[in-house]
DNA sequence: TACTTCTGGATTGTATACGTTCTTGATGAA
DNA sequence: TTCATCAAGAACGTATACAATCCAGAAGTA
């Protein structure tokens, strides 16, 4: 094997057959749109009619989102929709404060022109999602653009792991998040790309680490668990 | 579902049904002790037949492997052995330069008598693998002596991206290993639980990251695919 | 000889059948 | 009423059948 084809298998993977399978693909636009939230059943047969594919293709799509920690399988019961707790949530965000920031640096310094420009176009899609009220879909694009910085920074693996946490972030902000506007992130997106488009490495490392710090913040772990509790819980 | 049922779904996620799926748990553990090199084919039906279940269960275990980067899959081809690429090798250590050092600073922080002891047991079972000449063994539980500490850390997110990238390494260093002997793990390893005995953060984290980087400076890349080239790559 | 085309065997991809486990509502006893 | 037991239905886990794809060697052509 030569090393340009290890570098073909580098890149697609197992991305390859995963694109095609119409469970995988559909469920984590559903879940990082949050009209599919936390702890929603996912049962085989549905998915399959759903889908018009066999309980196998859903079987591969499940087990790769579950691999993604989009959802939980437990033996014998099936799937659902993963239901992150406070302490999950906690470690993807310091997971995130740890890698993203480098990986911003980096891609201001590698950012050209091309690069400037695919953000600006996205941030402008994330500014139409949010005035059309789509905030689904906003939120989707917004998660997306942390993996562009990722991509821009050329290391895949990083990048990798930071699509992983960014896409577990989605249903972490559907059960932790306090406040009803995101505008943050439009102000703080479009800040990033200035500091990417000057190659201002030191800038956009700050700007990441402070972003995440404030999403981070903006979470509340004390009572997002209440829609679930029993009650009993809720009355000791 | 409580909090608690959240936090036992987070440890288990999809490891309860992993463990109990025999080629996964066996591939993994031969891949790691390096007795399947990189590139080896894996032909569902050889699985199915050695390890006596059917293709279904075989391509389950196929599935999380790929998600692992230790094997690879591609459509209607068939799975083997990953290959990773120089790059992919670079990228797994900066990765691991990364993340680690801060485990080993908190690994350090929080590491009480029980923690030290399982490192010592641990240390002492990599000395005798070495001792008897089962290098694969070896490496397996030196690669494992990176884990513990990272659960150690008590960071379950980082720990588990850390153990991914501490498997792919077996087969990098299977790929790119320049140096006959491994004697420097044992010293850095002791001299890491020298520093997290005494709980000394600062020393954990810098030891930790020179012993990374060690690792990495022992790799060359440069001829790594030549087994693989053809004749006509090595007449040019 | 060198190259293309074709074909049989082998391998993977998907659907489906069936056994096992789980859930849930009914039944009955305390 | 409350709880335990149990059975029917639903859902999951595995095996297997068949279709689609790939690969290697044979045959044919220039």
């Amino acid at each position: 094997m030569s090393i340009s084809q290890q570098e073909a298998n580098f890149s697609r993977r197992l991305d390859a057959d995963l694109v095609q399978n119409p469970v995988f693909t559909g469920v984590e636009r559903a879940i990082l749109e949050q009209r599919l939230p936390p702890g929603t059943r996912l049962a085989e047969t549905d998915l399959a009619e759903f889908y018009g594919v066999s309980r196998t293709v859903v079987r591969t799509g499940l087990q790769a989102l579950a691999h993604s920690h989009l959802v939980t399988l437990r033996p014998n019961r099936g799937a659902s929709v993963a239901n992150p707790s406070p302490r999950e949530a906690r470690e993807v965000f310091e997971a995130r404060e740890l890698l993203e920031p480098r990986s911003a640096r980096e891609a201001a310094r590698r950012a050209g022109r091309a690069d400037v420009r695919a953000l600006r176009l996205h941030a402008q899609e994330e500014h139409e999602a949010m005035s059309a009220n789509e905030s689904g879909r906003a939120l989707r694009l917004s998660g997306r653009f942390h993996v562009m910085i990722a991509q821009i920074a050329n290391q895949r693996t990083i990048a990798e792991i930071i699509e992983n946490l960014v896409s577990r972030s989605s249903l972490i902000i559907a059960l932790y998040w306090t406040r009803s506007s995101t505008r943050c992130d439009e102000g703080c997106h479009n800040a990033l790309i200035d500091a990417i488009e000057r190659n201002d490495a030191v800038e956009a490392e700050e700007l990441m680490r402070s972003h995440l710090v404030e999403l981070h913040s903006a979470l509340r772990f004390d009572n997002g668990d209440s829609s679930n509790k029993t009650l009993k819980d809720m009355l000791s």
